[in-house]
DNA sequence: CGACCATTTGATATGGATCAAGCGATGTGG
DNA sequence: CCACATCGCTTGATCCATATCAAATGGTCG
């Protein structure tokens, strides 16, 4: 059977602790690639990988939040996804991370090492087909990515928002981890943008803000419209 | 062995005629997938497979090239990529394609039964780390489509230019199989942004353009400049 | 309390969209 | 073979959504 038997050493040395194993269980069946692997501690904007360093580890999120973003040679900065809990990042087929990777807020990150699971996809037609089923998923998101990138402004934030709530599975009510600049980044605005949209969808009762982080979604039929 | 003994019966009924086998493998080796397969023509802006319709074949460019693009509820258009000759496209991991897709000009493409290549891949793991890394490559392609997509008019035009002609693998001159429009929708602006744009770039001799659908690139480096 | 950081709000500038011709190639029918 | 319609592309004038620049507000932590 194949374990984490050491703390992977190769990791950024921000991570602040091993926070011990996530699951052990008594054989790897198929599918089990998400319960093995070692959880370890990064805190808030802590890096995890940079862009261009070998892809090591596969990353599953336990709690926190993670950003995975590329910074273009003039700063400009492009957020490619934010990843919550349950999500799977880090997944590569070449060699090396195409993004970058930070913790937006002090997370748990359960790590396995690549080679154990493509070893084990290598034996098993099952664990091979996940991976490439958690890749076609991440293909799918990105396609959307671009979607949203060619809508107007309104039409971005309302996206955004509809798939937060989807996602954190909060029915009407949920906390952003991520700040304004990482939204305005992810929907390709400026913060001023992001912070305008917001109030003017919080002064047409299509949203409300209790706090910057917090949003509450009053009328998801006027924002379902602003989706193209 | 599998092979297609018959027509693919469901496809697209404006599909001109079969032009025949691609290539008659004695028998199926890793990576094969792409040698097998029926050759079918498509003529001018004639669909080959719309959005949300089951995801059947698997599709290779031999000869012309193709688009595939959504349409949005208020009829914008995003065309997600070109694919020329050697290229796979329409590889899904749900059931049913992502995109729509057309062919661009009069093209040939191969096409096989999806339910063959994953029978195969579900029994050789060379042809499933195939698919996965196909799969993987569209990821990569996607990917770097959304960071066009928050360059500037004539970042985003340059980029493509360099695109185009690393993959016609032409060193400077080559010819371009689709319009303005097609290429506006692809990089996000409008057809008078594009050719704007290019006229810019053949004032400031960074291209030339002998006819409207053939360039010469004339400063690469001035191109690379503008690429963020 | 005071410093700091994230966010909001306001005033102005601008890149690209939109609206509107004009132009050149291609093809068709008389 | 030419007149004319059509289509794809270019060019020009104007407008507007969003960026940019600047400042005020508010929450958090020592």
């Amino acid at each position: 059977m194949l374990t984490q038997t050491a703390i992977p050493s190769g990791l950024k040395r921000q991570a602040i602790a091993m926070a011990g194993r996530t699951t052990a269980p008594a054989h790897a069946d198929h599918g089990s690639i998400e319960l093995m692997g070692v959880a370890m501690h990064f805190g808030r904007n802590v890096e995890i990988y940079g862009e261009n360093e070998p892809a090591e580890y596969l990353y599953k999120v336990i709690s926190g939040s993670v950003r995975t973003y590329k910074v273009l040679s003039d700063g400009r900065r492009q957020v490619g996804a934010f990843y919550l809990p349950g999500d799977v990042f880090g997944l590569e087929v070449g060699d090396r991370h195409a993004f970058s990777a930070e913790a937006i807020v002090d997370s748990t990150i359960s790590i396995i090492k690549r080679s154990t699971v493509e070893a084990l996809a290598a034996r098993d037609n099952h664990v091979a087909r996940h991976l490439w089923a958690l890749t076609a998923q991440e293909l799918k998101r990105v396609q959307d990515h671009i979607l949203l990138l060619i809508k107007t402004a309104q039409e971005r934030v309302a996206s955004f928002l509809l798939e937060m709530a989807s996602r954190t599975s909060c029915d009407k009510a949920f906390e952003l981890p991520m700040s304004r600049q990482d939204i305005a980044d992810y929907l390709g605005l400026t913060i001023e943008t992001v912070s305008r949209t917001l109030t003017h969808l919080e002064n047409t009762a299509a949203i409300e803000l209790p706090s910057s982080r917090q949003v509450v979604l009053r009328n998801r039929a006027a924002l379902g419209r602003l989706n193209g």
